[in-house]
DNA sequence: CGCGACGTTGATTTGCCTCAACGATTGTGG
DNA sequence: CCACAATCGTTGAGGCAAATCAACGTCGCG
């Protein structure tokens, strides 16, 4: 967990095992059982979670009780809501399990704590944002452009072995179609 | 110029003086006049330009020829393209100033450089590039709920005298909707 | 003045949604 | 460990928001 953490830190900007040991003790592992919520909608999202293993999505629940997936994350990923969690205001989003999944936690109060003190980790939350900025520009790109056919195609030909870890009707929803429309669209394929 | 700047970057970190005046040398200002491109599309992205007047577009046309709007970018914005930058690919998107725009520009060389002699200057990028991605996956948000009627009234009373900074077919390419259609809605408003 | 860029209008088409009903799995309590 | 319920995926009929295509008005600019 600990080098799987420090890898992870040390594609970014260099660090020393004591920067590491440092870093670690302001880091709690925390395991979700499959469905448990790691944040839930409406409230205000006070940490980062860093995922060793499982997977999470992001959604909302809308007025007529329509679930809207936005994200999924997997592991080696930071997930979080950042507005909620920048700004301090009612997350619009939950973050579940979709597995069973292992974290570790960073608080504000934590994060805020390891900027100054280990200075590198501001330069990897930098390009971390900036990495999550890009994948959003590609994804508003692809669905500004794309029919939901192309949409499907695109993303089990990007990550083939994904779809078999999500619900159809999860992916249908991230896809932004109906789950009867993503139906119609398999059955097309074979 | 400086002052603006310098207001701009205080509201992120502290800055002395002179720590202004180190990153002042490092930057380069420009002026686009309308029409002029920034960045062509399929060009490599090597700054980021901080816009102290004026109002620029990113946009990029597709195998048909048609042009497809996903930002805009106005007074006290740094605007690039993330991806090329990042990465060093081609650029999808060409960046073109809508009226005559003056701009500062942060070479890569210049902000890597900047990057170790003034440290704050990491956290004002970090900063922005996680507003960035906040205002990304409210405008996906946006996107994903609402129908085009409502993204465009959105826009208008969010923004309301940004409409006319902006020729309507720009608005309509970015809100992803037609501009006949634009044409449609507007007529019902009156 | 005349040309090209921009906005509008109407007729037709289509991608995708809604609603309703029905199999196929999965999982859970008795 | 089985029965039954809940969850999940599929199919089809009908409908609508928005696209496409084509044609025309208008205004600013060289």
């Amino acid at each position: 967990m600990k080098t799987q953490l420090k890898d992870y830190l040390n594609r970014y900007a260099h660090f020393t095992d004591e920067d590491i040991a440092l870093i670690f003790e302001y880091l709690e592992p925390v395991t979700f059982s499959k469905k448990q919520f790691l944040l839930k909608q409406n409230e205000i999202c006070n940490a980062r979670f860093f995922i060793i293993k499982g997977l999470v999505r992001s959604f909302h629940v809308d007025e007529k009780g329509v679930e809207n997936v936005n994200l999924f994350a997997i592991e080696n990923w930071w997930v979080t809501n950042l507005d909620s969690f920048v700004n301090q205001t009612p997350s619009h989003n939950a973050l579940q399990a979709i597995e069973n999944t292992s974290v570790l936690v960073a608080s504000r109060e934590a994060l805020d704590i390891l900027y100054t003190k280990v200075p590198q980790l501001e330069r990897v939350f930098r390009i971390i944002a900036e990495k999550l900025s890009i994948a959003l520009q590609r994804k508003d790109e692809i669905f500004m452009k794309t029919s939901s056919k192309d949409r499907y195609y695109n993303l089990i030909h990007t990550i083939p072995n994904f779809v078999q870890r999500v619900p159809q009707y999860m992916i249908a929803s991230y896809l932004d179609i109906t789950p009867e429309y993503l139906s119609e669209i398999r059955r097309k394929v074979n």
